[in-house]
DNA sequence: CGAACCGTATTTTTT
DNA sequence: ATACGGTTCG
């Protein structure tokens, strides 16, 4: 058992004690991973067969992670025959085997974010209910809320309780829109992420030969994370586990940051109540971080009221104070952290990879991203828009899924007229009517056309029916054919390709790019699965059945491999970089302006900065800015009480160099001009994606004095930007924004008065005056 | 029907 | 600040 050398005597009991169910409370940073890896390695090494393990991680990415692991300690086969992966994936599969119990299909379609609000905005709209009453995304919250809690749409109306809290908040018609919500999904063979546990629950629930079948399968359970499993998926495990009771938890009370989701902390506190007879394990002794950075952390969670007693310790040298950065500014704060990480990187030849940005929010990458593209820095971006939500690529996949299940009403909605085919909005409705007074898919009023016609008049019905040829085309192939090929012939015959191709636009190349990289995407899960053993065809639904539950953390790229990572603290966790700045750490941004003043979530706020606080293994860096842009105008900001609540033995402020010789003039603050027309449309193309493209001629009225603006990626696209700014470097712009302008030279508070014309029809654009020296 | 234009709401955090 | 939806105009 020389596998089990190198673990500590507490590891070494937790990996040991395979019998019966046993509660591991792991500290930030105490090996977690490790011990449930080789927990999964020591059971395979005394004989048990891979398939009759079961272990449930919280991404999809940490699940390959240890996947990866166990690879290298035992053979590749038995290693791939384990049941690794999340909640979502391994129920999904699941039900898809029991679907027919269900009264889904084999190949039922999982609904994502934006296909529930695309489907509550259409049943919101149908029931003529106000849109600002029954906001989407609160509807969203309180359907997804019920549904971690197991409360069906009949559970739902029948319960006085959430029934009166709606009448009182004014939304009398919630039960309502989530019943037909319900029966619309139903109806289109298609799953919510919620619905793939609620599912599943009801599965067992209502077929105890087949929760039977699992409990024998699964003789150990494994759940890594488990203070962020929420009701629905707690009771999955509790079933699933109920005969052998070879369940194993780990979590650590003080990083449950998944409340929002319905996350229980109370799942890890009442796991003495569920198995009695349980053992309890616990790792304190954190082998990442600095004792300087453990002790930080935990004086900060000690401020937490509910918790479990433990004492996290490090080992490690004392290493460097955390560090504080006061920024002037949102962009001051982005350079600081740029200019600390470039320098720390040639100082320490530190890869870039060890290097993370985090922050609480999504909406503030964009400044890390601008500051660290004019740095040069290599970066990646994790969590805002995903490869797979592009507007492009979600219509190529909604062929896909269409293809895969036509009744997927969502999908067809999306690519009825996409390439334009003229079947638009009012046939559209037409179809929708009839399908919902028959509580059918579009699909099935399509394909009965012939006999009952809602209106629909004769030059759209060859449309419809030439549709509906098309779609049945790629029907009778995606089965059964390369999942290659077939998706070829998608992109081909459904004229994406043609219309992708015809539109030289930058962002039509972009898309074009993008279709590209789906294609490769799809060819390399054939290779990789045929690598991996797989010989029977690989068709389309099944690539499609793979891809629906990823996310952008899943699609690292070799290319991604020497960046700084840049994300919210959400995704950063599990994760860990020797050097973490965690940003905007800062009143109504962190803790959040909607946590402030309810004591539950003050808490967990603070486990969230805990989690922060804890990525790190050799320095954490926090910076707060004092102003900073929020929905739009400038706002004053106080550094947060997290600050404070560090004992101050463990911090200390960084003393950086402001930029001395560069001064960025902030225009947006100074204009005098604040009703500002915008220019005339067409004068510029993407406004909306924040670069600075104005077309037609300008002029400059003020000389500015640096010769010339030589940046990448802050030069605009545009040569004729060059009439604009002679003499001044151009270090982003927006109209209505203002630009920004780096300048050379001596002297506070500089003037200068610019104004921007077109030589087209209208002239007057923006004008700005007292540009003050930022810096 | 698309382009141009105008007004309004928007920001937690994710599988 | 910007994305989005709705309305008007060619």
């Amino acid at each position: 058992m020389e596998y089990l050398e190198g673990l500590n005597p507490a590891q070494r009991e937790a990996v040991m004690a395979t019998e019966g169910p046993a509660l591991i409370i792991a500290a930030a940073g105490s090996g977690k991973t490790r011990v449930l890896t080789m927990r999964i390695v020591h059971l395979l090494k005394q004989g048990v067969p891979p398939w009759n393990i079961l272990a449930l991680t919280f991404t999809n990415k940490a699940a390959r992670e240890m996947q990866a692991r166990i690879t290298g300690m035992v053979d590749e086969i038995t290693a791939r025959q384990l049941w690794m992966g999340t909640f979502h994936s391994k129920f999904m599969r699941i039900l898809s085997m029991e679907s027919d119990k269900l009264g889904y299909p084999k190949t039922f379609t999982v609904y994502d974010t934006s296909d529930t609000k695309n489907l509550l905005v259409t049943i919101i709209k149908e029931q003529n209910l106000d849109k600002n009453t029954y906001k989407v995304s609160d509807v969203m919250r309180r359907i997804s809320w019920a549904k971690n809690n197991l409360i069906t749409p009949q559970g739902y109306a029948a319960n006085a309780q959430l029934v009166g809290y709606d009448r009182q908040a004014r939304k009398p018609e919630m039960a309502h829109i989530y019943a037909l919500y319900a029966q619309r999904c139903f109806r289109a063979s298609a799953m919510d992420f919620d619905d793939l546990l609620v599912n599943t629950n009801i599965l067992f629930r209502d077929y105890p030969e087949v929760l039977a079948k699992y409990q024998e399968k699964f003789h150990y359970i494994l759940v890594d994370e488990y203070q962020d499993t929420n009701y629905s998926q707690y009771l999955i495990v509790k079933k699933l586990a109920a005969t052998r009771q070879n369940v194993c938890v780990v979590g650590d009370d003080a990083q449950s940051i998944y409340s929002f989701r319905g996350a229980k902390i109370e799942n890890i506190l009442n796991f003495r109540n569920d198995y009695p007879n349980y053992r309890l394990f616990k790792l304190e002794q954190n082998y990442r971080s600095t004792k300087t950075i453990v002790n930080a952390a935990n004086s900060v969670i000690a401020k937490n009221q509910r918790q479990i007693q433990k004492v996290a310790f490090s080992a490690n040298d004392e290493g460097e104070k955390v560090k504080i950065i006061e920024a002037y500014n949102d962009h001051e704060e982005g350079l600081m952290v740029a200019n600390t990480i470039s320098e720390i990187c040639h100082r320490d030849h530190v890869a870039y990879s060890r290097f993370a940005v985090l922050y609480r929010i999504n909406a503030q990458s964009r400044i890390f991203e601008e500051a660290l593209r004019k740095r040069n820095i290599p970066y990646r971006v994790y969590g805002s828009l995903s490869f797979y939500q592009r507007k492009e690529i979600k219509n190529i996949l909604a062929y896909f899924r269409l293809a895969v299940n036509p009744h997927d009403d969502e999908s067809l909605k999306r690519i009825v007229n996409f390439p334009p085919r003229g079947i638009g909005e009012t046939t559209v409705e037409h179809l929708e009517r009839e399908s919902n007074s028959k509580n059918h898919s579009i699909w099935s009023t399509i394909e009965n056309l012939h006999q009952v016609n809602p209106g629909v008049k004769p030059a759209a019905l060859k449309k419809l029916v030439d549709f509906h040829g098309l779609i049945s085309r790629f029907r009778s192939i995606i089965f059964t054919d390369d999942a290659y090929e077939t998706a070829r012939t998608i992109v081909v015959e459904s004229g994406m390709l043609y219309d992708f191709k015809s539109d030289n636009s930058i962002e039509g190349i972009s898309r074009l790019q993008n279709l590209e990289e789906l294609l490769n995407g799809i060819k390399e899960y054939v290779d990789s699965q045929r690598r991996e053993g797989i010989t029977e065809a690989l068709s389309l639904a099944d690539y499609l059945a793979n891809v629906s539950l990823l996310t952008d953390a899943d699609t690292d790229k070799p290319e991604d491999k020497d960046k700084v990572s840049v994300m919210t603290i959400h995704s950063a966790k599990g994760l860990e970089f020797d050097y973490v700045f965690i940003a905007g750490v800062e009143e109504d941004l962190f803790p959040s302006r909607l946590s402030v003043g309810i004591p539950d979530e003050i808490e967990e706020e603070r486990r969230l900065f805990y989690v922060a606080l804890t990525r790190a293994a050799k320095l954490a860096t926090i910076s707060h800015a004092q102003i900073r842009y929020k929905w739009g105008n400038l706002t004053h900001c106080a550094p947060s009480r997290f600050i404070k609540e560090i004992d101050q033995r463990w911090v200390e402020s960084a003393r950086l160099e402001r930029e001395t010789d560069n001064f960025s003039l902030d225009f947006s603050e100074y204009s005098t001009t604040p009703t500002a027309k915008r220019p005339p449309y067409g004068a510029y193309q993407g406004s909306n994606k924040g670069s600075f493209s104005p077309k037609g001629e300008y002029k400059k009225l003020v000389r500015l004095q640096q010769p010339q603006y030589n940046e990448p990626g802050s030069v605009p696209p545009d040569p004729e930007i060059d009439s604009l700014a002679v003499g001044a470097k151009v270090l982003h712009g927006r109209f209505g924004a203002g630009v920004v302008l780096e300048l050379e030279g001596q002297g506070q508070n500089r003037k200068a008065t610019i104004e921007f014309q077109s030589a087209g029809k209208k002239t007057l654009l923006l004008k700005f005056a007292k540009l003050k020296v930022v810096g």
